[in-house]
DNA sequence: ATTTGACGCTAACGTTACGTCATAGCCTAC
DNA sequence: GTAGGCTATGACGTAACGTTAGCGTCAAAT
């Protein structure tokens, strides 16, 4: 019968032996013989193992879990798979929606809308809609798709202005907040409110802080 | 001007204390006073300052990088975001892949095709397929996606005598490999061709491990 | 028989971005 | 003055290895 030591294994399976030491460590792949010298040796049984053991690795299972999809036969499988299916889908989601957002933020960098002149109103803004955007959705919907075309084809004036306007409406929101007044009076309400059809405008984006604006509030 | 105590700007900021004083660690978020206690205040410029790190998180940017991104003005933020850009989608790429194959693993697993009998045999091809369908692809570029239609459609004796087939063609490959014959020698030659042809009904799908494939032979 | 070079072993730190204690000082209100 | 809440600094844990470092083994060539 065939015998592998850890670089012939390492070479056949297209990892390195360092992967094989942890494999071996942590007891997910244990080799068949250890010579007197200690050297691992794998036989064919390990090498198919090895081979499964990559199959869920490249689907990104955690080897915690392959360990047990291995070496419990009464583990469901299916329904691991589902749920890992699932988890995939919600990261693609996410990725796209980065990509979304970079993609925008590329577009506004290359026609300097300035932004940079001063750099810390620009972060604002940018994250501060990043975490809103979900809300305005939900109470106007259908706007941001088109408030985002809109701004794509401002030019830079009309975006220095709405900026402009957006700034201000920010600072009375920050002297509200810092004089102390309570989040539910109706001049804090009306400013949020202006606020958020800035945000709209503006920049068109959000997650799902309506803790922080509360806060801010 | 308004201070805030670590507590503070965490829930302003939706992160926690130790984000902040990780942040302050690794010098990417310096308060700007520290009292006599030690305590950390941060001022407004902090705060926007945090905002636009969470909005490079939020990007999946690096610590490391969003620290250049702030803290070098000469940083050619817009090249950065287009590798970046391109990183994700490769992610998204890599993880559609991904889905498909659960998918039609979780199909396999769900037709019961059998797969499970023999466990050792059942990793096996799948790994290997895994690794060879870009190589057939290349070779008979077109094929992959009917044969895939096909075994989709396979009802499960036909899977079991393909599967019989594909398991004596690979004992016969590695008794050739076990009597160390030649890889370049005709017999092996056929015996990879027909393994190739096996792979094409069989899963339809790989990386490439050519390498791998030698190293057998 | 010895040298050489490839290969093997273990131990242990480095990586990323924090979470989670543990221990102890500080501050404010009652 | 004391309870309760906030803060501080370690320091270990995480996932899956990569990367030295220091040292033993083996097979072939001399």
């Amino acid at each position: 019968m065939k015998q592998y030591a850890v670089n012939k294994l390492a070479k056949l399976a297209g990892v390195s032996v360092r992967t094989l030491h942890y494999y071996d460590q942590i007891g997910l792949l244990t080799p068949s013989v250890r010579t007197s010298a200690g050297y691992r040796l794998y036989g064919e049984a390990e090498l198919l193992r090895l081979q499964q053991i990559l199959f869920y690795r490249e689907l990104d299972v955690a080897l915690k879990d392959i360990s047990n999809i291995l070496d419990d036969p009464e583990f469901d499988l299916v329904h691991a798979l589902e749920s890992h299916r699932q988890m995939l889908l919600s990261k693609k989601n996410r990725i796209e929606t980065l990509v979304a957002t970079v993609e925008k933020t590329i577009f506004h960098l290359k026609n300097k809308v300035n932004m940079n002149v001063e750099d810390l109103y620009a972060g604002l803004p940018k994250e501060q809609a990043e975490a809103w955007r979900r809300e305005a959705k939900e109470k106007w919907p259908g706007q941001v798709a088109h408030a985002e075309k809109q701004l794509l084809t401002m030019d830079k004036d009309s975006y220095r202005q709405l900026q402009e306007g957006f700034k201000a409406n920010w600072e009375i929101l920050a002297s509200l907040a810092a004089a102390g007044l309570d989040p539910a009076s109706e001049q804090v309400q009306q400013e949020i409110a202006i606020h958020y059809r800035y945000i709209l405008q503006f920049w068109g984006k959000a997650g799902d802080q309506a803790a922080a604006y509360k806060g801010l509030g």
